[in-house]
DNA sequence: TACGAACGTGCAAACGGTTGCGTTAAGGTA
DNA sequence: TACCTTAACGCAACCGTTTGCACGTTCGTA
């Protein structure tokens, strides 16, 4: 078996609940006891049993992380940099996907409940009421939706997306369209609510669609049918789609229509054209969503968004 | 305080030994009984500690899933299909990554390794002295990585690779250059071995290489100087990050050098030239990895890899 | 009618740590 | 020298579940 608490205070000779302060209160013990206790402990590769400790703390030191869609390029980063600020306190990730479903939110956060302090829940697609729900049973921190005295990470998508309509507006174009994203999306209320009145700008909103390529590609057609000049569309991935299938109805970008996407992802920055995008902190938002978590501090984090303009955009055929 | 066993066992005036039971081994319990104990942990919204089940039958149905880099698109994909499979079979999965670092591969195992039934590590860097140690400590499996007595789940990258070099000598090539990958990378040497002695082609081996964007930049001058005509690159990422290099230095791809990735990542397929790769089965080998994890089997699976002929590559440019 | 089998349930000892409290010894003060 | 404080450590209960064992019923069979 594997060795334990009591092994090590057996070959030390001295009782166990030395052993126990040992680690989690060294000021606890006597320097020299200390160190002869690490030794032994070392020596045996004795390594504290979680479990055990966690029943009689309460504390598990484990953090779940439930994200919409694990595969979509948005979310990696933001994951990547969770689980570094995670294991910097000694934390472990479990980390999960919902596949857009806003039942499966729920589920996962019973399931996570008893096994870790607190949750992050990333761009949640659940209703306001469920959530309320959901945030009491344990500490939150929500990540991409503001809700009443919750803890919050959210990017400022709202004035990217203005941002983005004015680079347009700017350019020249006048009729536009809004592709927003799936329903229960803060983000994309976020996003729709801002570009309502750009001035000089007239906005059709199509949508709600899969924040997915297949839901870019689906809307091509529409897209084309609706005479506009500049789309802005709910995330990279839609906007990347939504270029193909311009593409494959002789549409060019941005020689007819220019596009930009949201949320900055590599997938975007490396394609072809450059994808002119409202780039979003994620590593940032990862990061703070976790240390705001375990630090417990309540707080609404607001993280800028910024526009980088690369080689979708342009003017309007029109225009000289 | 949460709801535990005791008090279900108060409510329902029987031991909590029955209502262990009713969860643990529903056969042993009385109908009637069992039905009546899960009508009134459900009014009480009784949910097990997993931390005290696992104290006492030393399993914990949590799974730690180590990868080199979240960031890279080529693990997304394996990482979700790896969480989907876990969570049918009610585990939990802890993810983490390395950094490509090999050090940290063996602190990350020896920090889950109190806390997991089992460990997938995914393209390991570590030695197969370091990985053998490691192996021993807990049920593991390996992907993307061979090792005597340890299961695993590889894909057949050098047939890929070879089919890939086939395809450009098909094309015309005659002289053409592997980019290889990290130092520590078994794929890397795989990819080396398989296109040794392609006949009728000259090889020449670049790097090792970091198996990024940036690593793919930084060996463009070196590729275009190389006087090859073709290339093929560790992943998608490499190819990409070439591709760009090549193409700041007036090198057209593929029109003055065919460029072939390896992985089949999104982000390959959407780039514009889209990328001829040799795609891989990410998302089979994760359920994979984590099936033969929960299931203890041993075994050493192979999964095939297949060329996906896009728009980076043509022939010669002397040739018709 | 008596007897073993089978079933359902209760009992209590683990599992590996943590922690409030009690004890001892050492050192400081009057 | 007597008394008090403090540091270091031992003691034992407890965290929530599981599980081998024992006990009491019920039932079928001889």
């Amino acid at each position: 078996m594997a060795v334990t608490i009591r092994d090590v205070a057996h070959a030390c000779g001295v009782h166990v609940s030395t052993v126990s302060r040992t680690f989690s209160a060294p000021h606890m013990v006597n320097a020299q006891t200390r160190t002869r206790v690490l030794a032994v402990a070392e020596r045996l590769g004795y390594r504290p049993n979680r479990a055990a400790r966690s029943l009689t703390t309460g504390r598990t030191n484990n953090l779940g992380l439930i994200v919409a869609d694990l595969a979509n390029p948005f979310f990696p980063p933001l994951i990547k940099a969770a689980q570094a600020a995670a294991r910097a306190q000694d934390y472990h990730l479990f980390v999960a996907d919902t596949d857009e479903d806003p039942a499966k939110e729920e589920e996962l956060v019973l399931a996570f409940s008893k096994q870790v302090d607190g949750i992050v829940l990333c761009s949640p697609r659940s209703s306001n009421k469920a959530l309320e729900k959901l945030v009491e049973t344990i500490p939150f921190v929500l990540v991409n939706r503001r809700l009443r005295g919750v803890t919050t990470v959210v990017m400022d998508v709202a004035r990217g997306a203005r941002t983005a309509m004015e680079h347009l507006a700017g350019l020249g174009h006048r009729r536009v369209a809004l592709v927003s994203g799936p329903a229960g999306s803060w983000t994309s209320g976020e996003i729709r609510r801002a570009v309502a009145d750009v001035p000089g700008l007239e906005t059709v909103v199509i949508g709600p669609n899969a924040p997915t390529e297949e839901g870019g590609l689906g809307i091509a057609a529409e897209v084309a049918a609706a005479g506009v000049t500049g789309v802005l569309a709910y995330n990279d991935l839609v906007a990347i789609g939504l270029i193909e299938g311009l593409d494959e109805l002789g549409v060019g970008v941005p020689g007819d229509i220019s596009v930009i996407g949201i949320d900055g992802s590599i997938t975007g920055r490396l394609y072809r054209p450059k994808l002119t995008t409202v780039a979003m902190p994620t590593a940032d938002a990862g990061r703070m969503a976790v240390d705001l978590l375990i630090t417990s501090m309540s707080a609404a984090t607001v993280l800028e968004t910024h526009l980088v303009v690369r080689e979708s955009t342009a003017p309007p055929k029109g225009l000289p």
